[in-house]
DNA sequence: TTTCGGCTAGACTGTACGGTCTAGTCTAGT
DNA sequence: ACTAGACTAGACCGTACAGTCTAGCCGAAA
């Protein structure tokens, strides 16, 4: 079944991509999914086009949903907080931006896609989610976007860098030792727009 | 003098990895140094080692001296955000992200040493600062450093991720026009850490 | 005047890699 | 039995590039 193989192929890809960047080279890709060269071009015309695939599906794994329901505003972006973390500050987070980085100025159209359909996304959710929080005056008022920009800045900030310049452990599956951190951020940001 | 075509060579070298990273061909190094391609490898060894020369030079660029002498925290804070913006937001250091961040698996010990030499030290002065803030009780009490990584991850966070995106433009000289939003910051900050 | 170090142009080597081509195998549908 | 499409191994082509080598130029020191 041929629609096993593409996958075979882009799972390989995103092995070989997150480990060597852009310079992977498509034999190993290959290599990697146990398959022929010629396999990899049937599928993919050029290795442009398989990186740029590989890339939108890195994108999605981004993404958090922002339920707040029952409980209440701390609590959700707490929730929120360590959700996003575990996905920003991730291994595999780490490595879509050292990947995707340096290939930005050749891929622009890309990278401006791949901004809107992760981060970019995931400011107007948050956005959205805070203006209705103002409106019902348990934040202070003021421009729902930018809080939400800082916001995410204030999680994922300093901390990203520590690990993209392997400063710092990346974040496992130890969402436990993350969590009070993630709470004294959110506490920060409470602080800040309490009404 | 040998000295003045070692610095043209590094100049060289800074303007085409910038450009293309480190896939930039010695040839074309030399060419943009207006020097002969053996030229470069007299000074240089080899290209990795040309390479982590120019890293550490562009560390030092992120660099910004946090003096709050005369005037009160606001001012100084806001003083030292807008200079800290405009370093880590610029175009050097922009790219200095994009060049080095794929390349930190293969020099890990060069990355760590930027880091330490760049973010690191500049995380260290602004704990400092901020304790001492926080004893003449001007701040909150509370963890200096954590603080202090805090307030740099609201100052460049996702702005940088934005430019690094290219959805938005990098900062020029327009330093009044985002004067203010160095302002908003500092003045959340503030809100957050008031005694 | 010789010599030497920095420099130049450019040829050269070896390697890696994207992409193509060949020739043939296996499987499923007709 | 025949066909067509997915697949394979591996040769092959063209190009780009790090790094070396050669042969020679020039200016300053000895």
């Amino acid at each position: 079944m041929p629609a096993e193989n593409r996958a075979r192929v882009l799972r390989a890809a995103a092995e070989s991509f997150m480990r060597h960047g852009y310079q992977a080279s498509v034999e190993e890709i290959a290599r990697r999914a146990g398959v022929a060269k010629q396999t990899v071009y049937h599928h993919f015309p050029s290795k442009d086009t398989l990186f740029k695939q590989v890339a939108h599906e890195l994108t999605r794994g981004v993404l958090v949903e922002l339920e707040g329901g029952g409980t209440d505003l701390r609590s959700a972006l707490v929730r929120f907080a360590v959700a996003y973390r575990s996905r920003a500050l991730g291994a595999q987070g780490l490595a879509t931006f050292r990947i995707v980085l340096p290939e930005v100025p050749r891929f622009r159209a890309l990278a401006r896609t791949m901004y809107a359909a992760g981060a970019g996304e995931m400011v107007r959710q948050l956005a959205a989610y805070l203006e209705r929080a103002m409106q019902a005056g348990e934040l202070r008022h003021d421009e729902p976007q930018f809080a939400a920009e800082l916001l995410l800045g204030m999680l994922a900030g300093h901390d990203r860098i520590k690990r993209l310049f392997c400063v710092e452990r990346v974040n496992g599956t130890n969402s436990g030792a993350d969590e009070g951190r993630s709470r004294q951020i959110i506490d920060c940001f409470l602080r800040a727009y309490q009404p």
